[in-house]
DNA sequence: GCAATAACCTACTAAATAAGTAGGTTATTT
DNA sequence: AAATAACCTACTTATTTAGTAGGTTATTGC
């Protein structure tokens, strides 16, 4: 079962995309600051997002990604699948040849729990997540943090 | 987020404990051979699941393992504990501390799946599991392979 | 045209953890 | 006394994740 930091990474750098989407184009460099990723992991995660097409990119100064669809319409399921494989609890990735070949005792029980999981997932858009109160607070705490460095940074 | 195959198998051997709980104290060894488990792995298993108080266990010959509660009364949210620490997809195992020393963009979505996962597996018992019928049909299966493998090896 | 920016790409390294192995000791039964 | 099976500890291997390094290519503004 795959559900560890890179998908928890890039629903985090989805969500940053989601709540600055008004500033135009983001950088990886500016999510990397705020989100306290590595700037190099971000572009591996960002190549799986784009394939995936749920972020676009714009090249060259002033360029960045900003989100492919609305945010309503991109779940957190499928961003954890776009950078993960797949959020499933069997081992044997569904294909029920668990034991020697044949099903294993527990398969249905993994199985039906994945679909839980997805299910739950699922519902849940990044657009949702923009409005959650909570979420709210930590982003505002980010960009205050972000420009007193960014002042720090320039008077030195 | 840890659902592995550790807790896989001590969900496997747990259930395989109930199933044929009728036949008395059951050795790692039976488990083993029916689950295709290996038997060291096994013990470092039930180790734990003893400590949790989920199993009991009769040394000597004859001896071997049985479930310390009826069935109906374990369920296997309470399994993965035993083996696995927690059922928790938080970075910072719920204290809220991901993003140094301070919360993180998405704590509270994985805070609450975490509920989710653990709230559907506390209510799915060993007893419900023993009831399932592609349950019941993959034990049949075992059972009539591991009596097919004795003969084999009396005979040999 | 040139410099700066930022995406894009590939390969490698380090760390963590899971999975499995080995080699014993101790308790109990026959 | 011998056989059985739990119990215990340490080690090894494999896998995967996380992170690093060192580039190339496209675009913008001067």
């Amino acid at each position: 079962m795959r559900l560890t930091t890179r998908g928890r990474y890039a629903v985090t750098a989805m969500l940053d995309l989601g709540l600055h989407a008004s500033e135009g184009p983001i950088t990886l460099a500016d999510i990397s600051r705020r989100q306290s990723i590595s700037l190099s992991y971000l572009e591996q995660l960002f190549a799986k997002l784009r394939q995936a097409g749920l972020v676009s990119s714009i090249r060259g100064p002033g360029g960045g990604y900003r989100l492919d669809k609305e945010a309503k319409d991109i779940n957190v399921a499928a961003i954890i699948n776009a950078v993960n494989e797949s959020v499933d609890a069997t081992s044997c990735n569904g294909k029920g040849d668990c034991q020697e070949g044949e099903i294993c005792l527990t398969h249905d029980l993994w199985d039906s729990l994945s679909g839980q999981i997805n299910e739950f997932l699922s519902k849940i858009s990044i657009d949702d997540l923009m409005n959650r109160r909570e979420v709210k607070v930590v982003s505002l705490r980010q960009n205050e943090l972000e420009e007193s460095r960014l002042e720090a940074g320039a008077s030195a």
